[in-house]
DNA sequence: CCGATCTGATTGCGTGCGCAAACAAAGTGG
DNA sequence: CCACTTTGTTTGCGCACGCAATCAGATCGG
């Protein structure tokens, strides 16, 4: 239970630091310089382009990004600024806002996308072969879920 | 060149996204609950404690924890503040300035690392087996230094 | 030996985020 | 129907960081 990670592990754990570091620099550069987009921005656009109706609750959305509510309030702020996202209260509970994309929005997103698909590929798939990348497909998924080789633990 | 990722790699890349973010926070915030201690500083604490002397330049430490030089410069500010680390003047550039670790900060580094490690092990290493551990570790590390599969790219 | 450039570190300023408190609207038990 | 608790979002405040400008010391060319 408290027990100390191997040596092998350990190395996976420094290998996946800096390659997690460098990564994001590298792909939120890229989209900055040449869509002037944020990351958190692109992937508060990628989710609601694949949302039902395209439109999410807050704290949905805040659980996607992995970002906490009052980080994603800000982010929205600047989104409905730049007329990618706008608000919409919610019929059925009226504390509740929805956040939905916008025409403006999407258009951004088919345009940025290229833009970063080019850099996960040169940045990142370009290094892996095809075994290596469903292996860390596989086990990084169980690792953000915080499951188990053999099953979810409690929690 | 410019191509695009396959849905394979993709995948990987969210899981790598999501693992990484999931287990950057629990490992900070365990490591901020029980010792008061935040990563990066650990990291620097660490990587000190592994150079020869203790002691590191401004700029080497940086690149190895992968932060600006005013961001190191700030941090290191904090260190000093609490103890853990010295600022020296380089004889042979007086320019330069060593960072060294102080009596306190290798106690507070021998204090912190079985938190820091029980952490790895919990959220992380726990859910690799051995195979997947080395794989990550080898992959990773390719990506992280921006390798290829075959070698080095050009830069 | 002295200007021009280059390098190592620090500082001014802005930004994006988290935490905790505040607030509004639902639910819930008397 | 009214307190009390719970849920969804926003706000006040502070912090850690990056970028660009700055400054001190080194290095190089004439």
């Amino acid at each position: 239970m408290g027990a100390r990670p191997d040596e092998q592990r350990l190395d996976a754990w420094r290998a996946l630091l800096s390659a997690q570091r460098a990564l994001l620099d590298r792909l939120a550069d890229d989209l900055r310089r040449e869509q002037g987009l944020q990351l958190s921005s692109y992937e508060v656009l990628l989710h609601l382009s694949q949302a039902p109706g395209r439109r999410l609750r807050m704290h949905e959305l805040a659980d996607s990004v992995l970002l906490t509510p009052s980080g994603l309030t800000r982010l929205v702020d600047r989104l409905e600024l730049e007329g990618l996202v706008s608000r919409q209260a919610c019929p059925t509970d009226r504390r509740g806002a929805f956040v939905a994309m916008t025409p403006a929005g999407r258009a951004r997103l088919r345009r940025a996308a290229p833009t970063h698909l080019r850099g996960i590929q040169e940045h990142f798939g370009r290094h892996l072969t095809d075994a290596e990348a469903e292996t860390l497909s596989r086990a990084l998924s169980r690792v953000a879920q915080g499951g188990s080789p053999k099953g979810p633990a409690a929690r």
